[in-house]
Parts: C-alpha cells; sequence; structure tokens
DNA sequence: CCCAAGACCTGGCGGC
DNA sequence: TGCCGCCAGGTCTTGG
C-alpha cells in the first residue's frame, strides 16, 4: 500500500493528534511482523512518555520521546489510524499506542510486512536508516546525483532508482509514472542514460511525488491517510495499473514486464 | 562491490 | 461453490 506519499499523507494525519500526547500503554497483539516487536522495550520506554514529534525519513515513521524513537514502517499492506478508545478490534490490528487523549493510535496489516521496533538514540544510526539516500524532495537529490551514481551500472533505471541507496520514497507506482513522463524505457541499463535525460528525471520525481502528496497519496484497495480521508492520485496514474490499456499521450497499448520481480507497465511508442 | 533471486505474509481475483 | 495458481504498494538477506 504505502509508498512515500502514502507515508507522508499518514504523518500529517497523525501528527496533530500524536504530537504532545502521552502515551498511557502499548498493546501488542500480534508480535511477529517482519522483525518481532520489541514489546517489552515498547513497554517499558514508551509508557509514561510524551510523544515529542513525528517525523518521517524514507518510508519509516518515527515517533520521538524523550529517550528514544519508535520506528514504523508500513511494509506493504500497513495503515496507521486513529481510533476512539474502545473501537472493536480487526483481525489484523496488530498494534495500538493509546493515548491520554482517549485516542488509540492503530497499526493494522493483513501482510505482516511492517515493522514496529524501538531505537534508544539517535534513530538516524539504526541500521536499517544509516545507509539511505537522500530524500527526494530535498536538495541533496537531484539529476547529477543520479548521473554520478549511475556510471558503470548495468542493472535497469528502474531498478536503479528504486533502490534506497540512491534515493528513498520511489517505489513501484512512482517509479513507473516517473519514468513514463521522461520518456525513458525502464529497461535501459542506468549506466548508459545520459546526464541531461537524469536532469529531466530527477525533476520530473520530485514533481510526480509533490503532487501525490498534496492530493493525499494514491488510495490502492482502502488506503486512508491517518484522517480517514482517502487519496486521490490514483486518478492521475499514467501506466501504473493501464497494462494493455491505450497510452493517454499516443494511443498506443502499454505494456507490462518483469524487472526485478516487479510489475513494469510503460509505453512502448513514449519511452526508449 | 554489483546484481538477481529468495524470503517473509495474507487476501483477492480469474479460471476451471 | 471450491480449489489452485497468480498477483499485490517493500526491502532485507542470501548467494553467485
Amino acid at each position: 500500500m504505502p509508498e512515500l506519499p502514502e507515508v507522508e499523507t499518514t504523518r500529517r494525519g497523525i501528527e496533530p493528534y500524536v504530537k504532545g500526547s502521552l502515551v498511557t500503554a502499548v498493546v501488542v497483539r500480534q508480535a511477529r511482523l517482519r522483525w518481532p516487536v520489541p514489546v517489552e522495550l515498547l513497554q517499558q520506554n514508551l509508557v509514561g512518555q510524551v510523544v515529542d514529534s513525528v517525523r518521517r525519513r524514507a518510508k519509516y515513521l518515527l515517533l520521538d520521546v524523550a529517550d528514544g524513537c519508535l520506528i514504523v514502517h508500513l511494509g506493504m499492506s500497513g495503515s496507521l489510524r486513529l481510533v476512539a478508545q474502545g473501537v472493536a478490534v480487526g483481525k489484523h490490528d496488530h498494534v495500538d499506542l493509546c493515548l491520554d487523549t482517549g485516542q488509540v493510535l492503530r497499526l493494522t496489516d493483513p501482510r505482516r510486512f511492517g515493522a514496529v521496533l524501538w531505537h534508544p538514540s539517535r534513530v538516524e544510526q539504526h541500521p536499517l536508516l544509516a545507509h539511505l539516500g537522500p530524500e527526494p524532495l530535498t536538495d541533496a537529490f537531484d539529476g547529477e546525483l543520479l548521473f554520478r551514481l549511475s556510471r558503470k551500472r548495468r542493472q535497469s533505471i528502474k531498478q536503479f532508482v528504486m533502490d534506497n541507496r540512491t534515493v528513498v520514497g520511489v517505489g513501484n507506482i512512482y517509479a513507473a509514472e516517473a519514468l513514463f513522463k521522461a520518456g525513458i524505457d525502464p529497461r535501459r541499463q542506468a549506466g548508459s542514460v545520459s546526464r541531461i535525460r537524469y536532469l529531466r528525471l530527477a525533476t520530473i520525481i520530485k514533481d510526480v511525488l509533490a503532487r501525490a502528496i498534496e492530493q493525499g497519496g494514491t488510495t490502492l484497495k482502502d488506503f486512508v491517510g491517518g484522517d480517514g480521508k482517502p487519496g486521490y492520485f490514483q486518478q492521475q496514474l499514467q501506466v501504473y495499473g493501464r497494462a494493455g490499456e491505450g497510452c493517454y499521450r499516443c494511443g498506443r497499448a502499454l505494456r507490462q514486464l518483469k524487472l526485478g520481480q516487479r510489475a513494469t507497465v510503460y509505453c512502448p511508442g513514449c519511452q526508449s
């Protein structure tokens, strides 16, 4: 479900309700997520603490308290919602953070690829975060970086831009969309793409992600942001999920193939 | 170091 | 209806 725009939408949705409130309890019904949820650590370190800030790094949501940080990843199918205390618990509602406001921050994740972890100090140094590339919407990410990192790389450009060491937050949907808008064939070897094309691609990646965030993310299945509102970006998708249908630009049938085990849709006429 | 494939899970869908 | 194979927004881990 969540790519960066969906995670950022979630962050913005929950921040007003979570920031500044005190954690009264942590309830873990299913500790077997991507990694075991450290129940004891969470209860010892979070309960009685005030959440100072709700941040995002890549697709990780970070809830800071005085002595450390709660790390949440939504995986493929996770979502975070605020519900009133006492709301019935569903089959895939694995973790609750109960707040002194009477609300509960609830993690739902059917596929359990998500994660809930604790880090006792500078969270940027957590092994999962330490080697991430730059945030796509900052000046640290640009076409020069893409060009430089891509030299001598033989993997496809799509896999290259989806690699979190290159830049974070470009998932399967937005990689396909950005490459379509940039007119680049997703199968192209990263190292064979020109500097000029990378400059344009970086601008497009920023634009696509920023616009998706503005629209509240892409709603696939039942994604909703923390405020319960659906996203509307799916109405803007040019290629993702449209294999076999006509290209909006040239009319040719969009094709689908696999790159790095991921479905990849592109236009044989507009992308080369 | 680079790269591809495997692994982790559940649920929904199309086909027979 | 029921079962089977395939597919799905991520990314760590393994093996060549």
